[in-house]
DNA sequence: GATGAATGAGGATTCATTCAT
DNA sequence: GATGAATGAATCCTCATTCAT
């Protein structure tokens, strides 16, 4: 029992000391922040930082892994039960993420920070979720809704990029757009871009 | 002439600088290169890095705003006199992206690398070609080639951010694709997710 | 029983934590060894290493004084029950230290290897030793083997450093000479060092 | 003669920082002295110490090997012009290094505090020293001098640790014997360990 | 007796910037 | 204009030690 309060604290140190950096980070960049700032802000010592995560850079990889667990997990899910219907399961997509940073503002803004950083935690879950969306992509072209010219990794990657820019520049002003539109506007990248169709359309 | 001379030579010890800023901002870092590194690459004392740029950062603002202005000036030929139909202008405009990093491998990589950080002297110019991309997409809007419904800023921020997520991704490993692959795959994610379609389209 | 049990269980643990405090401190030196560190090699808690031996330099002390009595016990063994010859006694007591060194060569080595710091708990011991040596010295002073025209305290010095010094060198690399050579070495120098002869000798 | 200038005085610093460096160190042993300490009584930034000698324990094997350095010269000396007696040549060799000692008393407490240290830049110039005492045996051997049964490189290194040993141990209190106490015992000790005798002088 | 998470003063090192030459 | 030695505040990180369990 004693022993399990122990844990109990230990867990508790760490899940205040992710929050402070997460906080800290997020209003000021990596660089900017210091460990005493961190440490300080989470009510602990500094040493305990070092305890829990080795350096300061270790606990930095673990807000974003954290982070792009938690949004990784969410979008997951679009994929286990999807729409068979191309343009819904990319606006559940879409939508997914909207929700999510909506009710993880500063988890969001941070994980579309430092998403384009090379070397970062996060690379590899995002990696992930190219991969998801890759599938899918690969499955719409067998199934002959998507058009068969495509290369579905790049299709995937311009489609994540596309997604993760355009929000990254939405969440700093919320202003610019309303939610709606930016759904919107995704949506239809990805729906027709991967759509058949061919180039005497525009001509 | 000896004033020319001179001239001549504190141009050409920016020009050092300069380059020699670049090449390792792009290797380490902007935070993890120090100003006495940088002026011993370019062959000259701290000070005088401090006497043409100010500071470091001031270094690094001219850095990035020679790189994104060279890359401007030949996105921006492609609207001087635009081809009219939106397939060609949206290849013509991706195709001279990449044609720009294929001849200025580090500068590209590194504009990639800082245009989705904050308060770098690139994002002025990259809002500049959004700004440029949406007057096109609302010009083809006018024409009744590009779909009416759709938010022509929202549209150019993701488009460009699909082009930049993309490209950051592709040239840091080019072996992950062709050029024309690349290529290929913005055009169409381009022309198609602007071109007037309907939602019924794909039930 | 359950006491004596537990009598065992600390004295193991006691003898643990020496003989890894022996171990790093060989391996690392005294200032960069950590207390976890040993703790840990010890496998025991950090704690238990404080309520054994007080601090980190308790430790270092004990496992000092350890070796040195060890040593002293086999040193002084000789001189219960000396030769009369000084020759032998000489070889008798060099031949116990390299005997020693070689039956605990980690002891030795961190021995030989702290003799020389101020302040270290074998200063003392090595004291004793010294004293014992200059006993002897004058002993033989008084038989008339030994030259009178010396100062007892300092030949004990100089030799016990000479014994040291050499011993210090050797054990880091024994193959630098043979046990034998080594013995050889050191008992000629002590024995004609001391024994009766005039300066004319050498002209 | 301005660029002189420089030099002089970042050889002045450079100077200054030696030699707060080995008072420090003397006085309180290199682990307990601190940077900050050291440039405060150079009278200079801490950032001096790092720009001339990167590290602190740079500054350390620089003190180190300049009064080795020294020392070594004057010992040198000694053997450009031996006398042909070799207890001559063994007072004549024990009183230099004494005579430093007096002269440099610092310099010399510190070099023998160290000497024994493992991996201090001392070790390659006391080798040096060693070096040239095993000549000189080697030479007094061939000279029928001194004994043939020696092994000269061993009783150079058993010679050397004596002289190091009682002259740390008597510099440490100069009250403990007089000066020329110190020279008679290591001389003797010297010229007799390695004059040729055998053994039955002891039965 | 044993544990090990937490502490926080202390120390090493860095590096943007200056300024006398 | 150019130089580069010097600066010192800022920051990272360590580790002996404690004490509640």
């Amino acid at each position: 029992m004693k022993q399990n309060t122990r844990q109990q604290n230990k867990a508790e140190t760490r899940r205040l000391l992710l929050r402070a950096g997460l906080d800290l980070f997020l209003e000021q960049g990596f660089e900017k922040t210091n460990a005493v700032e961190i440490a300080s802000k989470a009510e602990v010592a500094v040493g305990t930082l070092y305890l829990h995560f080795g350096d300061k850079a270790g606990l930095l990889q673990e807000v974003l892994l954290q982070g792009a667990l938690d949004l990784h997990e969410r979008v997951m899910k679009v994929y286990i039960d999807p729409p068979g219907d191309p343009y819904t399961l990319a606006r559940a997509h879409v939508e997914t993420i909207v929700q999510f940073l909506e009710e993880n503002q500063k988890e969001g803004r941070f994980l579309l920070e430092y998403a384009s950083r090379r070397d970062s935690a996060i690379t590899s879950v995002l990696d992930k979720i190219v991969k998801q969306i890759e599938l899918s992509v690969e499955s719409g072209v067998k199934m002959g809704v998507y058009r068969a010219d495509i290369n579905p990794a790049l299709a995937a990657r311009a489609e994540a990029s596309m997604n993760l820019g355009l929000l990254a520049w939405w969440i700093q002003d919320p202003g610019r757009a309303t939610r709606e539109e930016i759904i919107e506007t995704l949506t239809k990248f990805r729906a027709s871009g991967l759509h058949s169709q061919t180039k005497h359309d525009y001509t």
